[in-house]
DNA sequence: TTCCATTTCGGTAGAATATACCGAAAACTT
DNA sequence: AAGTTTTCGGTATATTCTACCGAAATGGAA
């Protein structure tokens, strides 16, 4: 499906999302018509989903993130349709994942500040109709944020 | 720091990292060269720390992900260190944040199916010196997965 | 306010790049 | 082996980038 060739540039442009063709041709050793053409069907075939600036978090003033772990209360497909629906459109949570263990989901929220959090959780988390239960373990540390797949 | 008009280069940028120039500006509102000017002063400053094609992790051949929630013997900055080295270099794991709550650490990490997964722990996770309790917990859904930060 | 220094602006031109088309080479099928 | 399809590298033109210009805007100091 994706051939050799295809993930070394998909490495390149996940290290470097605005290199040239020019540049890509030449890491992949490839020529720079060939190389077009197997990035656009790249795109075109939705494996390159689209491409991104990397924003520093702190630097553009958002100091606070934190994980948390939710439970719901039941699983029928409304309640979790409409958990789904409402956590995709709000932009403060970055990621979320249904995932076994304890939690029914984890996520992960950026905001500006602590204020902002707690509002987060007040008018949004607990607003969710059939929550259980919400952990919020605050995130001390970036160790590494990663976009990148280990091809 | 981050004026408004920033805010809104790095937030068109954020949704299309390979937008050109001319379309920034137009979508800003704003010539040509006073936004080539503010991108690349947010590039220099680090505020954009870089560019990255988005791949969809599926596509691409990696079918197993989970969230592991890593805790330490002990917090000595020797065991620290070691610990966010090692976790540091390893391109499976996507994402790692120190934490408040039971587990010191939270990682996510991305690979191409559960012996790939297992051989992870085997090799890597459990010959690290320190660590006290690895809990996994699979990734069953992956709601969402953003890189945006909520301008 | 008025003046001066500094920053930021929009316009522009040459250099660099993207994009689509071409015939040739390669790969695959029968 | 012959025919079909795919992929290749080279190239020309349209687009875009990038750095320079003088003008306008901004911010203090007297």
């Amino acid at each position: 499906m994706v051939e050799h060739q295809d993930e070394k540039i998909l490495a390149e442009l996940q290290k470097d999302g605005r290199a040239t063709n020019q540049q890509l041709a030449d890491s992949v050793g490839m020529s720079t018509s060939a190389c077009w053409r197997r990035v656009r069907a790249l795109e075109e075939r939705g494996i390159i989903s689209g491409y991104s600036a990397l924003v520093s978090r702190e630097q553009a003033g958002f100091a606070t993130s934190a994980i948390l772990h939710v439970s719901l209360e039941r699983h029928d497909t409304a309640f979790v349709d409409e958990f789904v629906s409402r956590v995709k459109e709000r932009r403060e949570v970055l990621e979320c994942f249904a995932t076994t263990g304890d939690a029914d989901y984890h996520l992960r929220v950026v905001v500006r500040d602590m204020d902002a959090y707690n509002k987060f959780l007040d008018d949004f988390m607990f607003r969710i109709p059939g929550i259980r239960h919400v952990r919020t373990n605050v995130i001390l540390k970036e160790i590494k944020t990663g976009v990148a797949l280990p091809f």
